[in-house]
Order: structure tokens, then C-alpha cells, then sequence
DNA sequence: TATCAGTTTGTAATGAATACAAAAATGATG
DNA sequence: CATCATTTTTGTATTCATTACAAACTGATA
């Protein structure tokens, strides 16, 4: 195991999440992945390296990662849900025309409030939607 | 008709749709509801009034409504699409314990931009999730 | 080796939304 | 009123993302 598949073990321990390889792989292809990627998009990408992979390891996962915080759950088209690491707060941009989703980096105001209107606060969302800089031309 | 019908007439008839009578139902429930409701949750209450209203009307209407801009999609769930009147900009607190919608308004720079990175901006959604005010008790 | 918990896999089921075509309503025209 | 075209409504079938469930597999431990 190289240098990189190591980091990426060590963080799977780090949340309590026994490394095995299907977890491995999926973590490492939504770190490196750039597009917000659906379970599908894992599951096909992850299926010529793993033939054996099932869709259903796909979704486990993905709610262990949940679970415990290692992804965000992004429901910014309606139809599919994609998924990111947690990193830093960040909003997003949907075109719709290209589907595209683009990390929108703006210091918003309240990123860090823990509470609206008395409500306790767990996430916050920025979705934007339109037509992308690329798109417009 | 009564006066609240013959407004919520007019409101169709000015954004150039026709007023049928599940139309003027569809957009009178929707207005008067107060928490955001799913089709699935205008056709249970419709169809009480309306025994042969069918879902695929529902749908229609509702897609009919977001063309003509009369209402707003939300994906905050990320598991079915929630509608409101397309009214002033405010953002949507969602509670994962009792699943309501609350809205949220606060005063939000971004709302008047036109753009974001370059991007075209035609909508933007802010959504909140954590435990609600009542859930927190 | 036998056992056992945790993990992976395949198949079936669920549920929101769409596709499609038949039936009903509407409305203009003679 | 009768006819005919257009729009709207309805019911059924289909799609597609996700979950439910149980069988098969894995790896550690006694
Ligand atoms: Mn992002
Ligand atoms: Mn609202
Ligand atoms: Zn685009
Ligand atoms: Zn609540």
C-alpha cells in the first residue's frame, strides 16, 4: 500500500471506521473525485477496479460515512443526492444546463451561528442555481 | 366564488394560466398551507374535496407552477420536493427529529447578486438542518 | 478447527416522479 | 344545437434512486 492509500487508512481509523478495501477505494475516489459524485458515479468507477462490487456496499458505506461525519450530503438537484468530504464550509453552484456542480467560496455571515431563531443548527447549506460561466458563451 | 377565490383566480390568470378548478384548489392550498408541502400532501387534502383528482394532476399543475414562476422548489429533504408561493427571499430550517420546515429570515448579502465566480445566478436557496426550537425540549 | 461478529453481495421492495394514451371538458364556429 | 379541434384531466405503466433483507464471505479469536 502506498503513501496515499496509508493517509487514506489512517482517516478511516480516525473515525472509527475499520479500513477495510471497498472502504478504502470509496474514500479515496471521492477525495480525489472534483465533481460531488452520486453513489452511481462511485459504484461505476469503483466496479472496473472491483468487479465484484455491489451497489448496495456503494449506499453502506456512504451512510457509515455519514454517520460518522466523514462526508457531507449535498441535496442541491433534487433527484440524487452527491456527496463530498467534510472540509471546510463552503456553498455551491448548480448550472442547469450542464448539471455541473461548482464549489462557490464566499465568507457567509453565518457559518458560524450555532442557532436561528432558536433552532439548533447541525449543517448549513448554500445552493445556488443558474447558468454557469461556462455555459453563458 | 368568493373574494379569496376570485384573487387567487386573477393571481393564475396573471401569469397566463388558465384557471381550472384544481388549479385554483391546487394554488389555494398551497398559499394558505404553512409548512411547505410535498404533492403527495396536496393530493391527500384535495382529493377529499375532489374524489377523482388524480396525482399525475398534481404533478402537472405544480410543474405548470414552477414554469410560469408562481412557485419555488425546495430540495431541502433531499427525498421529495417541497413547494411554497414564490414570495421575498428567506431561507428554510429543516428539523431532522420532527422532519418541519421552518422559515428562517435573515438578512443574507447575497440575495440581490446577479452572479457568484462568473456564474449566472437564478436561484438561491438557503437551507439549515439540526433540531428545532419544540425538539429541543 | 469451530465459532462468531462484522462485512459484502444479490435480489426484492419502496416510493417519488415521469411517460403515455384514453377520457372528459372546453370553446369556437356554423 | 351539432360538430370538431384543443386543452385538461385521469389512470396505468414505467423509471430510477434508495432501502430492506437475507445469504455468503472474511478474519479474528478460543
Ligand atoms: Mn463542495
Ligand atoms: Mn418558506
Ligand atoms: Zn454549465
Ligand atoms: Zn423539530
Amino acid at each position: 500500500m502506498n503513501t496515499k492509500m496509508m493517509n487514506i487508512k489512517s482517516e478511516l481509523e480516525k473515525h472509527g471506521i475499520k479500513p477495510t478495501y471497498q472502504r478504502l477505494c470509496v474514500l479515496e475516489f471521492i477525495e480525489q473525485s472534483q465533481d460531488h459524485p452520486t453513489a452511481d458515479h462511485i459504484y461505476e468507477n469503483l466496479v472496473k477496479k472491483i468487479p465484484t462490487m455491489s451497489r448496495t456496499t456503494i449506499y453502506n458505506t456512504l451512510n457509515l460515512f455519514l454517520e460518522k461525519g466523514l462526508v457531507v450530503p449535498l441535496t442541491i438537484t433534487g433527484t440524487e443526492v452527491r456527496y463530498e468530504i467534510t472540509t471546510g464550509q463552503h456553498h455551491h453552484f448548480l448550472c442547469l444546463k450542464c448539471g455541473r456542480i461548482y464549489d462557490v467560496n464566499i465568507q457567509c455571515p453565518l457559518s458560524q451561528s450555532k442557532t436561528v431563531d432558536g433552532h439548533q443548527i447541525q449543517e448549513i447549506h448554500g445552493y445556488f442555481k443558474g447558468i454557469c460561466k461556462n455555459c453563458l458563451n
